[in-house]
RNA sequence: GGGCCCGUAGUUCAGUGGUUAGAACGAGCCGCUCAUAACGGUUAUGUCGCAGGUUCGAAUCCUGCCGGGCCUACCA
């Protein structure tokens, strides 16, 4: 393709068995705010995202519904799909594990690990839970007073299981790995779970079985059909099979290695520890970086089924408008640290930051420029230190942002934009134009540029989090499709351009009782 | 048992050896009136989990304790 450099990012593939929730929302979210961010720049984007639908508890659960596994999964991944536009997500790709394009993938991955010396065939013997779809250790398991013996006191039930079984020789890469962590600092983020990791790993590495013929749904290991690829072997196999792998003359090929995957922090070890001993064992490049983010809590309690408390992203969506859900979402919590979803903080940061401060900026702003400007951008006249002052600000936010999307620290990168949102609304009440209408118009006109060229400045760097919005704040100030990237960003507003009527676009969220009552 | 992280204003957090510990939100007061009762200015609040120690000096380093979360071999 063009010279342009590529930047590959991937949500985690979403096991079947789950409805989508908050937390597949979140994962997602910052990687469509990423995969934007990076389009924005310049790169040659691609940002996938899938489904994981092969293993004995899909089975098992397509046959509780009277469904065969491809109608259940059939089913199930649509409504991840789903997600996309009730989110406004802007995936390149969408994988699923049952694709034909995905056996291949695996299997030829699996050979390259056999020609390597790296899989074995032996026999695993161990207490398996089919819901956990996990072995355990004796020493992990009690009976209970039921009988029953279960993976610790209230784990699920397990079952003696004698297989034979293929081995990946993980045991032998304990020392490379260390290595590759040492050599790629920034290999796993945050910092914490870097640490964990390399911990595990120092602890010694045992050879991973990474086969069964306890059941059929999933991918036949080449050779010896009886046995059926593990599922993360074939899970983690996804981001590959998406760049045409084994075929590297496939066009996509260009976006191996990933830059980042993002995860939930509970398969960490799968995506730092197997999956770059599975690639180095087989000769492929290892991905650049993997983030693992935090769970939600609601209301300061756990989510769960039995509570009922799950965040549904339709209904909050639907109730606070999407902007200001993603909004949200990404400016609470920082990006690494679990969250606690809060009505009342969404409330707060939906009033406070959205409608009050940005929202209202570009009202008071826009407003001045409909009624005193003509509706068209004022002419800019001689720039005063205060306002090259605030110009530059917004000029330096591009260096920063992308200084912070470079770690994943959404928030910060909003905190800093918002700092010069607020310096914007000192500027005006500084600057007072409603006075300068009566005593030197021509000075209004310059501040009225300014600001609106602050404002384009900043909803440049706001388009990732909230694309609608700002879509619509650019509208207003008649930046055309094209001048919409960074490539833009230092294309200064014309004058005399003509302007829409201004609207508002964050309304202030009032409860519904209160606006009853 | 071993390991990692955390405990700072009402709330969410920043601050990893050095002036009277900061920000935002929320609260009070003042100002402004272009704007979505928005904006700006200003005030107030903290034995920095507890107890020792190192140091001229500790929220910041060390030890112990208390409290919370997480990882510890194959569940998103």
């Amino acid at each position: 393709m063009s010279g342009r450099s590529t930047f590959y990012v991937t949500t985690p593939i979403y096991y079947v068995n789950d409805v989508p929730h908050i937390g597949h929302a979140y994962a997602t979210l910052a990687c469509d705010v990423i995969a934007r961010f990076k389009r924005l720049d310049g790169y040659d984007v691609h940002f996938l995202t899938g489904t994981d639908e092969h293993g004995q508890k899909v089975e098992k659960a397509a046959a509780a519904a009277g469904l065969t596994p491809q109608a259940f999964t059939d089913k199930v991944s649509q409504s991840f799909r789903d997600l996309i536009g009730v989110m406004n997500f802007s995936p390149d790709g969408f994988i699923r594990t049952t694709e034909k394009r995905h056996y291949a993938a695996c299997q030829a991955l699996w050979e390259k690990l056999v020609a390597a010396g790296d899989i074995y065939l032996g026999k695993y013997a161990g207490w398996y839970s089919v819901r956990d779809e996990a072995f355990y250790a004796d020493s992990e398991t009690e009976v209970g007073t039921d009988g029953k013996r279960r993976a610790g006191p209230v784990g699920n039930e397990v079952e003696w299981v004698e297989e034979p079984s293929y081995f990946f020789k993980l045991s032998a890469w304990g020392d490379r790995l260390l290595e590759f962590y040492d050599k790629n600092p920034r290999f796993i983020a945050p910092e914490s779970r870097r640490n964990e990791v390399i911990s595990f790993v120092k602890g010694g590495l045992q050879d991973l079985s990474v086969s069964r013929t306890s059941f059929s749904w999933g991918i036949p290991v080449p050779g010896d059909p009886k046995h059926i690829m593990y599922v993360w072997l074939d899970a983690l196999t996804n981001y590959i099979t998406e760049c045409g792998y084994p075929d590297e003359s496939n066009p996509l090929w260009r976006f191996w290695p990933a830059d980042l995957h993002i995860i939930g922090k509970d398969i960490i070890r799968f995506h730092c520890v197997f999956w770059p001993a599975f690639l180095m064992a087989a000769g492929v490049a290892t991905p650049k970086r993997v983030f693992a983010s935090g769970w939600w809590t609601t209301e300061g309690q756990k989510i769960s089924k039995s509570l009922g408390n799950a965040i549904d992203p339709v209904a909050a969506t639907a109730e606070f408008g999407l902007d200001p859900f993603r909004y949200f979402l990404l400016r609470e919590v920082p990006f690494g640290n679990d969250g606690d979803f809060q009505r009342r903080a969404l409330i707060g940061r939906l009033n406070a930051d959205l409608a009050n401060a940005y929202g209202n900026l570009c009202q008071r702003v826009l407003s001045i420029v409909a009624k005193s400007c003509g509706e068209k951008v004022p002419p800019k006249g001689t720039l005063v230190e205060a306002d090259t002052a605030l110009l530059d600000r917004a000029t330096g936010l591009l260096a920063v942002v992308r200084a912070e999307f470079d770690e994943q620290a959404f928030h910060r990168a909003l905190t800093s934009i918002w700092e010069v949102i607020a310096d914007a609304n000192r500027y005006v009440d500084a600057q007072a134009p409603w006075a300068l209408a009566k005593t030197d118009p021509v000075r209004r006109d310059t501040v009225m540029w300014v600001l609106a060229e602050t404002i384009r400045r900043v909803t440049l760097l706001v388009q990732p989090f909230m694309p609608d919005s700002t879509a619509k704040i650019l509208d207003q100030l008649a930046v055309p499709a094209e001048a919409r990237t960074f490539a833009a960003f230092d294309r200064e507003l014309a004058s005399g351009t003509t302007l829409p009527k201004p609207q508002g676009v964050f309304p202030r969220f009032v409860e519904p009782a209160a606006a009853a009552s």
